[in-house]
DNA sequence: CCTAATGTTTGTGC
DNA sequence: AGCACAAACATTAG
């Protein structure tokens, strides 16, 4: 589930977190720390007083007050964080637990896909985020142009790359691309400026009506509110939905709204 | 049993 | 080099 928008509202949920000192680490599976080992990451954190949460496309940094260390979570497919009172149920999918004075932390994911990391300096934080494009909220419609420009690849593979930009995903792009009417398996190199500043202008207004919950709508309005549907049609011309797949994943769109060329 | 799932990485081949 | 495609990761739901 989390792209841009879902990683938004888990930033604001580690709000909570901020000024308070940790009081424990429980890590339930170690396998969701990437390149650390459970007692490192809780001998590196301990007594650490958190910061105020940041996020980079679907990465999000917990500062420590020190700046640094930051632990940077990222959540996969399944991926989530949840702020709970102290004597809460304990969860199955909760694999670390961070314990403060007045509640706790959880990152909770089934599937594990991808994990959390201990990010000890600038030169580490660069490698993590290095090689991220844009925030796909902060990118000027300039930006956009400029990054889509020139490839031969399908303009949805290109959106989805977070080298390009960071934070679009698969129901971000789907959307996006279907509120600017461009096909999606339209490429780069023969869209217009014009075009490229609609798309830029719609994952903008995508992004923050979906940031705004959390999620990416499922409103009737939305193209994505159709997805689960047995045939689903297009909310703005009735047309029935094509789904096929783009880059490697389930894509729809409407092949009126969205020509070819 | 099989398929698919909102992400990323790695390998293969054109 | 650039790109498409498939598989892998791990788990659940239908």
């Amino acid at each position: 589930m989390p792209e841009l928008p879902d990683v938004e509202g888990f930033r604001r949920v580690a709000e909570h977190a901020a000024g308070q000192q940790l009081t424990d680490i429980e890590v339930h599976d170690s396998q969701v720390l990437r390149g650390i080992r459970p007692q490192q990451f809780r001998k590196s954190l301990r007594g650490a007083e958190f910061g105020e949460p940041w996020r980079r496309g679907k990465w999000l940094l917990l500062p420590t007050a020190a700046e640094f260390p930051q632990v940077a979570l990222h959540f996969g497919m399944t991926g989530s964080l949840l702020w709970c009172a102290r004597d809460a149920e304990p969860h199955k999918h909760d694999r670390v637990v961070f314990g403060f004075a007045d509640g706790q932390l959880r990152y909770r994911d089934m599937r594990k896909l991808t994990g959390l990391h201990l990010v000890r300096g600038r030169a580490e934080l660069d490698e993590l985020l290095g090689e991220l494009g844009p925030d796909a909220l902060d990118a000027s419609a300039a930006d956009y142009r400029a990054r889509l420009a020139g490839s031969r690849r399908s303009v949805k593979s290109a959106l989805m790359d977070q080298e390009v930009l960071a934070g679009l995903g698969n129901l971000t792009v789907d959307e996006t691309l279907w509120r600017a009417r461009i096909h999606p398996a339209r490429t780069t190199a023969e869209l217009s400026e014009h075009e490229m500043s609609r798309i830029a202008r719609r994952a903008h207004t995508v992004l923050r009506e979906s940031a705004k919950v959390a999620r990416v709508p499922d409103r009737p309005s939305w193209l994505t509110g159709h997805r689960d549907e047995p045939d689903p049609h297009c909310p703005r011309c009735g047309s029935a939905l094509s789904r096929g797949k783009i880059a490697g994943r389930t894509t729809y769109h409407c092949p009126r709204c969205q020509p070819d060329r």
